[in-house]
DNA sequence: ATAAAATTGTGATATTTATCACAATTTTAT
DNA sequence: ATAAAATTGTGATAAATATCACAATTTTAT
């Protein structure tokens, strides 16, 4: 970790871009950047949080210990805030975020941020906005997830990833057949079976990490189906 | 609908405390005040919206129409605010709002809310955070849904209704089978079936629209273990 | 390069819960 | 008060998907 400058940041977001110099001098005397490899954990649920974390660069998911196992709520890709609902309540993370590629955070005390929050209308209202874009993406995807049937459900994964991630219809799959399986809350072995079935239907292709999407159209139309 | 004087309310939100004199009046002057029956909408998905609204009394229910069915994404209990997500964003009302109990709302121009928001922080503030409780309890929510079989997931929802809603473990049941069977995910015949084997138990008391909770215990055991 | 560990694939079976069909009951309207 | 409409209850059956067991493959470590 080493501190920065954050008025130099070249991957500013939408929020800090609303702050003036000496707000930004705040920033930066409270913030450090951190890598991540990987499969590590840049925070933990349980475990006490007295920062903001901004993702600087690549791709996280978010997890939770639920009743029965432990689920992924939702893919995170830079630039974006993570646990900002957890650091803003109880200060105990509800889930814990893991990079699932290489990924920079920085690390901003939670008390600094609260007082740009303060201080800069402006960067209040983006923060703002944010979260409620977030929960109305957090309600179609529960929807999703309990009233389409599987095959919809792990369709839609594949089109979330080509269209939202990484805006390509040929990717590295960057998560294991069980962590699909967490994502979109089915077995392991359910998914296997399930994206065998695209490829034979000439939907997609997999050769090991690598997936290409071949028939867009007959994935969204599975997609909606269920 | 009528005019009010938001100094005078003694119905105000937490995030309107933090208001002085010439904001309140900024409030009151763009504020109007509605009753609604049981059944009745309060806002309807798909329709464009320019108010926030801000349920002084009552008991709403907030629907949504998925691909095979509608849902009941979450019910909310005054004094809260309803559709804040829907009204930063897009406009469009992602979801419905619909009265479960005789209810009066506030309806709010979006542009005065939005000059509050920039006016004063703590108002700003206090929304921010009600946004990201939201985010969280809309986490735990799913996960539920998703991964507790569908006996847990109405016994939870009779401890939300007792606990959260009601406060008393004797309540008149605000919802239908049906709306049980759409805000747990199952069908109406299932609800059907398992309100009738925690009575049979001697878990719980139902009367017409009366229920009674017995076992409490019993009741949180079944809501965990799924 | 090789062994060990982890991940993935696949068939057989079991379980949960939806769906259908219709009866019984309650609510609403006249 | 009575008929009509809506809601609720319940058995039989069907469908989706989990679980188990184990083989095959890929990745990782030495």
């Amino acid at each position: 970790m080493k501190p920065v400058s954050c008025s130099a940041c070249l991957l500013k977001s939408n929020a800090v871009k609303n702050l003036d110099a000496p707000e930004l001098n705040i920033l930066g005397n409270s913030c450090v950047v951190a890598a991540f490899k990987k499969g590590e954990t840049i925070f933990k649920q349980n475990a006490l949080s007295s920062n903001i974390i901004y993702l600087q660069t690549g791709l996280v998911k978010l997890t939770i210990e639920g009743p029965q196992r432990t689920q992924i709520l939702r893919l995170k890709k830079a630039p974006c805030y993570l646990g900002l609902p957890t650091a803003m309540g109880d200060k105990i993370n509800h889930y814990s975020a893991i990079a699932l590629e290489p990924s920079s955070a920085c690390f901003i005390d939670i008390q600094v941020f609260k007082e740009l929050l303060s201080i800069n209308p402006d960067f209040s209202y983006e923060i703002l906005i944010r979260l409620c874009k977030n929960e109305l993406e957090q309600f179609h995807r529960c929807v999703r997830l309990v009233q389409n049937q599987i095959f919809g459900r792990v369709a839609g994964m594949l089109l979330y990833l080509s269209n939202e991630i990484y805006g390509a219809d040929e990717f590295n799959m960057p998560l294991s057949r069980s962590e699909i399986a967490d994502l979109v809350c089915t077995s392991r072995e359910t998914v296997s079976r399930l994206l065998n079935n695209l490829f034979r239907e000439g939907i997609i292709t997999i050769r090991g990490k690598r997936v290409k999407i071949l028939d867009e159209q007959r994935l969204e139309k599975i997609s909606k189906n269920g």
